[in-house]
DNA sequence: CGCGGATTTGACCTACGTCAACACCCGTGG
DNA sequence: CCACGGGTGTTGACGTAGGTCAAATCCGCG
């Protein structure tokens, strides 16, 4: 029993969407709740995505490896994020552990059935889906436009309001400098300057061990925006 | 009446999903086909995207003008194609016509409503969303690490086995220079730069009038991956 | 203390952007 | 038939943001 009632993401992820007492024992059923440590891959590009499941607690990477081998980041998964590709086709990108995470999976073929016969639940993927593609699209216009200082400041922008942070204005970063520069198209140098210029212009600070404070708010979101 | 029945796009389009006489009657009379000549915009980015529908005949563009007032186009919309962002939410991006185009639109609300009753169409639209997802997130691939002359292969190669093209390996483009760099975050002359060099390798030809010959399309192929 | 990975810093180089001419294509009108 | 003009595309000269390569420096951990 991994309880679905005491599942601390319930109400935000897309089991929230069912709601009678019978399609809520099923998928709890279905589902199992497993830990992945940081590292660790549980759907490969290219394959056909085997589970799929929703974030629980950590952080995921969406990675595709490009032709000439460069790793790109094309999304992240937080808490209560969906993860895989259902319905048939192969995914398209990798999902990897930045941190160690608890994920609850379906297996594929038995989440698609279910999603075929619960119209809610199709629904609600359906609605997250279309938020997704929004939110690449919008990152579409980063990595096309937005110089590297103004990628840098996006980002950090975005971990602000997205990680646990203190009451002060310091975030924990998840992510390594070479995992920012694969998700912002950088290399890991220019990401590197970038911090430090900002740190020097004292909007932020970094007190070390990837923490940030956010000292000037403001500034960072001009400079954000490019 | 504009005739469902003889739609040259019903079974490739969303409508396709539909199956009883029923549900084909009720999605037809709501429907109304119009005609956008180029340059004309049907959605704008951050309104309320009050129609949604399949493109019949022609080539939109789905573009976010950035902060510092570029445009960049993230994505294209084809024949069978869905536009338009359904379910609430403000539309991310434009939707305009690049080429006279025919288009089947709903009222917004009104297809929200018959999708939410109708959970075939509901798959489908997720299916194709999903598909969407992953493309643009490819393509964020390109944006993010490919070299221009990369970037222009690429989309030559997408634009031949997507447009309108002779037996002989000829493809009329749809795009200006512009839009082309629009679309790839290039500028308009690093665009022209790239395709004078395809063809100074002999890779392609510009017999005129924006029509583009692949002479060797493993080349072509070649460049593209980078 | 000493080791190995992560991060920073520096010197240098190049792909692409910027700015400015110029050429081409086509319809209009003298 | 040719002159003209505006939109679209090409070419050239030049500057710079960010990539590359190499060397410190930092930091956690046995």
């Amino acid at each position: 029993m991994h309880g679905c009632a005491a599942c601390p993401v319930r109400i935000d992820a897309l089991c929230g969407a069912l709601e009678t007492p019978d399609e809520l024992e099923t998928i709890h059923r279905l589902g199992r709740r497993i830990e992945v440590s940081r590292g660790q891959t549980v759907v490969w590009e290219g394959d056909e995505s085997l589970v799929v499941g929703n974030v629980i607690e950590g952080l995921l990477k969406l990675s595709i490896i490009s032709a000439n081998g460069t790793e790109q980041i094309v999304g992240l998964a937080y808490p209560s994020d969906f993860i895989g590709r259902p319905f048939g086709a192969n995914a398209g990108h990798s999902v990897t552990a930045l941190v160690d995470s608890t994920i609850c999976v379906f297996p594929r073929r038995a989440f698609d059935a279910f999603a075929e016969t619960h119209p809610q639940l199709g629904q609600a993927l359906l609605r997250r889906t279309l938020d997704d593609l929004d939110r690449a699209r919008q990152w579409m216009v980063l990595l096309a436009r937005k110089s590297a200082s103004a990628r840098v400041a996006s980002l950090l922008l975005d971990m602000w309001d997205r990680c646990p942070s203190g009451p002060d204005r310091t975030v924990m970063l998840p992510l390594s400098r070479q995992q920012m520069a694969d998700l912002l198209g950088l290399v890991i140098e220019t990401v590197s300057r970038s911090i430090t210029a900002l740190r020097d212009k004292g909007v932020v600070s970094l007190p070390g061990g990837r923490r940030l404070v956010v000292e000037e708010p403001d500034s960072l979101k001009a400079i954000a925006a490019d």
